[in-house]
RNA sequence: GGGUGGUUAGCUCAGUUGGGAGAGCGUCGCCCUUACAAGGCGAAUGUCGGGGGUUCGAGCCCCUCACCACCCA
């Protein structure tokens, strides 16, 4: 073996080797478990998050697979309609063309082209990572099967009254010119105006005053609003106001909407571009008129002379008019939330269309049939009440009910090219037949060729096709033995941004089509933020590709990746000055596992990942620290007899008290998978690995190999460091799979277990018959003593290497047996040059001076030690002992305590205090002899 | 405005039937000791956000305030 631990060498060539020979299918023995991937954006690359999560499951997935289930890991990606389209979009313009220069047919054509040519990159990128997909299985939204599945689906729901299509408020990008869903609207603070406007009333010389942030809008106001309460406008409730510039004439009515203190207390009512305005305007019966056409221009509803204006243009005009007018009453800043499209930064528009909906809110139709809230909210939500379904960490249900209880009709239907099109066709008389094809819906209605039928134009929301990912990637409406196997499966792990979108859909799909819950645990896991706690972001500039933490990337290399390609080019100059300051040496190539490692390491059952370097850095020492072990592990086993295929053996104090350790750390370790708690087993494997089998038990371990007078017990050593080494690379492998199994190789036939890849073999369990509770008190007596040794030296600047004679007072019965067996560890692992036993009446000479319990481990200061340096060093313990006892003396003192707390709790506080207090007197002692030299 | 989560060492975070405040990184000192200097050994570091309450005993339970973050309106 090489001597420093390289990642890179072994991870890639272990990777092709899995996946070559089909370990990452299902082997079809055992319970069934079965993950589906979060289907990434076809379009996309990797980014943290999705490292992160990519980690977590694959931890699950090797943790089961190793358990002996029947493991299946669904990979596969989404055709994310908007972003994809964008892209091959943006390629058009740069060509100086668009995408209806081309056609529908064409530009199609041109994405799955596009796609053929680079949608693999993620999937690459996932392999770097040690994903142990079934990639055999992998599906995109688009495939033919996923299609029919998506088809059938509306077909059905649509038949049921379920599917509807109506004019509702949607958000609307004027850029794209589509209905976005809400996830991809990100609404954020921004500096603006409330403008006050002065209408007056329709009878009279009065006049009112609304405050406004979107002043355009009131070319589509259909009323005014106040609060029932506010005195001011109480009696103009009921009358009339008479729009300024455009002339109608539109009712003061009043509702609790209104916010008296907020602006001047009166609201003006624009149904038609407001989702508020749109509820209020509803309550009160006023049509809404809709003033802009779909790039957000002023339509011909609006007065001759505002048509055809951009909608802050119309803003400008109409405001200055108002001001000619002498209706402008005033401007004031104010900071306001303003919602933009994620994908374009387009300011979203609400706008009022045709669109198709899932009806998710109706008990009953008006045909009698049950409704959506019947036939799917309920149901979603009793299985999560019910308990069919469980989320991790808990406290998330509430965040599902509260948006389920909640819930709107879910907006279906995108304006794109690039999706599932709506199976729906129109007559010439705009009525609607929704069927599998023209052929079919002609063939059900009876229309022959005569009647021209055109397609709907719109696609469907690419979470339309998510929620049914779980059996429809299984076959479904196929019902296949895949299906019957892993429907439902065992855990969905994912962010909780998107329990609303993804989650919740998936339950109410799977639960109607399937009539079983798509997974019985839901993982929620935090979001990965930066250094500084920032969510990351391409226009923040600080985001991290997980392969650039992999394989090392310099500086500059960073800085370009990082200020190409961006939405807002302006932006570069700040972030290139951030990336410099944030990683003046670029980053160095700390490989997979590590990276693995710390993502286990830090997923805590917080929502914020704050993602640390440092962190990368300490864990790839730690791949090294493993690694190392190994070699020395075998240095001193290969080629020799390690007992495995019989040979007297004996296993010494050190080899049960490793033994005993590994089988406690087996067990935290499997009951923190099992958990979700990634974390604790990270650090149950790290603190064995580091503090228990390198620190202690390879120490232990040498002078029992050079002692060749005792073959049984040298025999017993090799056999304990091939045996453990090999176990708890099994433990690890989970979460370190490529240097677990570099290291595997190696030494798995030593120990004499034979296969062909760690990945199949069984994961550790513990076997509490191999604790040893003895042993574990032995090798804690001897680590105390070791360290009162070392404490000595290192606060007495004694070298590390030089030999120190070792007097020992007042030494118990068992403490000389203890010391008689382990005599060449301490000698070893101590430095010692001599141990001498002092008897009662033997007079020690000045010594530094350590305690293991009532044992003295002394070291004679002649010619070693400094008197004032000892005396420092015991008078701070003797402070240490004096507190303690002080605080202890307290709590017995107080008769409450003693009276009130149970017995044993009282019993070790006594325990303690004599403790203390033995241990003080013999300070006392030793710094009034040392004080007298 | 409603809701959720958070506030523990310089930094990032653990800490469940309430009974000894911990890890990693960083810092300081000594060491190239034959697996590992990506290392070894030792050391320092905390009004557990503030206040109040329950309790013999609170980082942990209850109330309250402050601040931060996110979600919903």
């Amino acid at each position: 073996m090489d001597k420093t631990y390289n990642p890179q060498q072994i991870e890639t060539q272990w990777y092709q080797t899995w996946e070559s020979r089909g370990y990452f299918q299902p082997d079809g023995k055992g319970n069934p478990y079965c993950i589906m991937i979060p289907p990434p954006n076809v379009t996309g690359t990797l980014h943290m998050g999705h490292a992160f999560q990519d980690t977590l499951m694959d931890i699950l997935v090797r943790y089961h697979r190793m358990h002996g289930d029947n493991t299946l890991w669904q990979p596969g990606t989404d055709h994310a309609g908007i972003a994809t389209q964008m892209v091959v979009e943006r390629q058009l313009n740069a060509e100086g063309k668009t995408r209806h220069d081309l056609g529908r047919e064409a530009f199609v054509d041109k994405i799955w082209a596009w796609k053929a040519q680079s949608g693999g990159t993620i999937q690459n990128q996932m392999r770097r990572l040690g994903a142990s997909v079934d990639w055999s299985r992998e599906r995109f939204t688009m495939d033919e099967g996923l299609s029919t599945a998506v088809r059938d689906v509306f077909i059905q729901l649509y038949r049921e009254g379920l599917i509807y299509r109506g004019q509702r408020l949607v958000n609307w990008d004027p850029v794209l010119q589509t209905a976005v869903s809400d996830l991809e609207v990100e609404s954020a603070e921004e500096q603006g105006s409330i403008w006050r406007l002065r209408y007056p009333l329709a009878d009279g010389d009065e006049t009112l005053v609304v405050a406004t942030t979107r002043p355009e809008t009131m070319l589509g106001d259909t009323a005014v609003a106040v609060n029932p309460e506010d005195e001011r406008y109480r009696h103009l409730i009921g009358r009339r106001v008479k729009l300024p510039l455009v002339g109608r004439e539109i009712p003061i009515v009043a509702d609790e909407y209104v916010d008296a203190s907020f602006g001047t207390g009166c609201l003006k009512i624009t149904p038609a571009h407001d989702f508020n305005d749109y509820e209020v305007g509803r309550r009160h019966g006023c049509e809404p008129i809709n003033i802009f056409t779909g790039d957000a221009r002023v339509n011909a509803n609006a007065p001759a002379a505002y048509q055809g204006l951009d909608r802050y243009e119309a803003r400008e005009r109409i405001v200055a008019d108002l001001e000619a007018a002498g209706l402008l009453e005033g401007i004031d800043a104010h900071k306001l939330m303003v919602p933009r499209c994620d994908r374009t930064g387009a300011v979203i528009e609400p706008y009022l269309t045709y669109q198709w909906f899932v009806d998710l809110t109706r008990e009953t139709q008006s045909d009698g049939r049950p409704g959506g809230w019947a036939e799917i909210t309920r149901p979603a939500i009793q299985a999560v009440r019910q308990g069919h379904i469980r989320f991790v960490p808990e406290n998330w249900t509430k965040t599902y009910y509260n948006w389920l209880e909640d819930i709107q009709d879910w907006c279906i239907s995108r304006q794109l090219w690039w999706g599932h099109r709506i199976p729906a066709w129109y007559d010439e008389a705009g009525n609607v037949y929704v069927g599998e094809d023209e052929q079919a819906v002609r063939a059900a209605h009876g229309l022959d060729e005569a009647t021209a039928l055109t397609r709907d134009e719109d696609v469907l929301d690419t979470w339309f096709s998510s929620a049914l990912w779980p059996f429809s990637t299984l076959g479904w409406p196929d019902e296949t033995p895949e299906l019957a196997s892993f429907y439902p499966t065992s855990v969905l792990v994912t962010g909780f941004d998107i329990i609303f979108f993804w989650v919740a859909r998936m339950i109410m799909m799977g639960l109607k089509f399937r009539g079983d819950v798509p997974f019985r645990e839901v993982y929620i896991h935090g979001l990965v933020r930066d250094s500084e706690g920032a969510k990351m972001s391409k226009s923040k500039g600080n985001v991290l590709d997980p392969i650039d933490i992999v394989d090392g990337i310099d500086l500059e290399s960073l800085v370009a990746k990082r200020t190409t390609g961006l939405m807002q080019p302006q932006r570069a100059g700040a972030i290139e000055k951030q990336t410099r300051k944030a990683f003046p040496e670029g980053i160095a190539a700390h490989g997979t596992d590590a990276l693995r490692f710390t993502f286990a390491s830090l997923a805590t059952t917080g929502r914020d990942v704050v993602f640390d370097m440092g962190r990368v850095d300490g864990y790839r020492n730690f791949c090294n620290k493993l690694w190392n072990a190994a070699r020395f592990v075998l240095m001193n086993t290969e080629g020799q007899d390690c007992g495995a295929s019989g040979g007297e053996k004996t296993l010494g104090t050190a080899e049960r008290w490793i033994i005993s350790r590994l089988q406690k750390t087996e067990r935290t370790v499997n009951d923190a998978i099992a958990g979700y708690r990634m974390d604790q087993a990270a650090q149950a494997i790290y603190e064995f690995i580091w503090d228990e089998y390198c620190d202690w038990y390879l120490e232990l371990s040498k002078p029992a190999l050079q002692d060749a007078g005792d073959d049984a017990a040298a025999r017993g050593t090799r056999r304990t460091l091939v045996t453990v080494l090999e176990a708890v690379l099994r433990l690890a492998h989970p979460i370190m799979p490529f240097v677990t199994e570099a290291i595997w190789q190696r030494v798995a036939p030593l120990a004499g277990v034979s296969g062909e890849t760690i990945m199949t073999q069984p994961f550790p369990v513990a076997e509490p018959a191999r604790e040893d509770p003895e042993a574990e008190a032995e090798i804690d007596w001897l680590q105390r003593f070791i360290l009162g040794i070392r404490r000595i030296r290192g606060e007495m600047d004694i070298a590390p290497g030089k030999p120190l004679p070792v007097l020992l007072g007042n030494a118990s019965a068992q403490d000389l047996d203890r010391l008689e067996r382990h005599r060449a560890a301490l000698d070893f692992l101590g430095r010692l040059e001599s141990v001498s036993v002092l008897d009662a009446a033997d007079n020690a000479p000045e010594s530094a001076l350590a305690l293991v319990d009532q044992l003295e481990i002394r070291v004679p200061m002649a010619g070693l030690i400094d008197k004032d340096a000892e005396l420092t060093r015991l008078e701070k313990e003797r402070s240490r002992l004096a507190g303690d006892i002080e605080r202890t003396e307290g709590k017995l003192g107080n008769e409450r305590f003693v009276s009130r707390a149970p017995a044993d709790v009282v019993q070790k506080e006594r325990d303690k205090l004599a403790e203390a207090q033995a241990a003080l007197g013999r300070i006392e002692d030793q710094i009034n002899r040392i004080a007298r030299l």
